[in-house]
DNA sequence: GCGGGCACGCAAAAATATTGCACGGCGGCC
DNA sequence: GGCCGCCGTGCAATATTTTTGCGTGCCCGC
């Protein structure tokens, strides 16, 4: 958003990254031992990329399935205009809802892709309801229920990190 | 998967996952406040939640735009049958690549939803082919580009902490 | 060739995490 | 009803990790 001056990440930085990406708890001296750097170093890097939001946030990865929410789904969502209110204010509610684990806003026939997580097929559907059903911006929604999450990574490919 | 015994997560374990989903760089007394517990007893809990799996990582989480990683893609794909080894393969693949972020296998005309992070569209489409239109095992498969991601939110709800 | 800025390593200091221990509540069992 | 063992807690000591100050070397521009 307004990190202007990304600068100029190097090839250590992306090492950092594909590290500290998988697992963001090792101590600093791992991770130096990893890049070839002192602890100190690796500290002024990460701190540097945190500032610069490279690095947007260290959180931790929980299981769906251990807090009830076991249902994840995939919604299609078509607007019934490009009216920008209309887009704003169904923005705003996929941010709000913490049920609402993704939302992307999409080419093509549907204008957005909403990623679902609720404890069951009851609980989404009311969901759904309530999101869309209800929505007087919704022209059609489709929910597409997951059987099964194959992948749920959050890491985001590194290019620099894997050519070598 | 294999953690049978969650064992009974009660209300501060609710809490303390949702601080640590948001920030999992807090340290213990700022958890322990929060919770009202000494940072011992924090610890001793998150340690516990760790091993039963319900929390199953600590990561980074990184600005895909700030590493070329800029444009975020939707795919809807249906294999040729049901057979379970094209299935099997499917699924190794997108374990296997960086790129493919999330992958949901799901209920209606589609078997698959994939979602892909490349540097932009001309990646994206020498990856779609490579792992979609050259795959044997896919019958069909339709590519939704994202204008912009709304959402890529990656905290679990909890249905606990959202009571209070 | 000569500064100036930048990133580094090292070491001291501060902060944080971990562990041992004793206490108190709670449930099962005589 | 009373007793015993278990579990989770707080506190304090210890170990580890992070942070910071400082001096050095390198590279770029002048």
């Amino acid at each position: 958003m307004q990190y202007f001056c990304v600068p100029a990440l190097d090839e250590i930085d992306h090492l950092l990254l594909g590290l500290v990406q998988v697992d963001a708890a090792r101590p600093l001296h791992e991770l130096g031992d990893a890049v070839g750097l002192s602890p100190s170093a690796v500290q002024r890097r990460l701190l540097r990329l945190r500032t610069a939001g490279v690095i947007r946030a260290q959180v931790a990865l929980v299981d769906p399935a251990a807090v009830g929410a076991a249902l994840t789904a995939v919604a299609l969502v078509a607007l019934v205009d490009d009216d920008a209110d209309h887009h704003a204010a169904f923005r705003d509610t996929m941010l709000a809802e913490p049920e609402v684990q993704q939302c992307f806003s999409i080419v093509g026939q549907w204008d957005y892709v909403v990623v679902l997580v609720t404890a069951d097929l009851a609980a989404n559907r009311a969901l759904s309801r309530r999101l869309f059903a209800d929505a007087p911006a919704v022209r059609r929604y489709e929910t597409l229920p997951a059987y099964e999450a194959v992948k749920s990574g959050l890491t985001v490919p590194l290019p620099a990190a894997e050519r070598r």
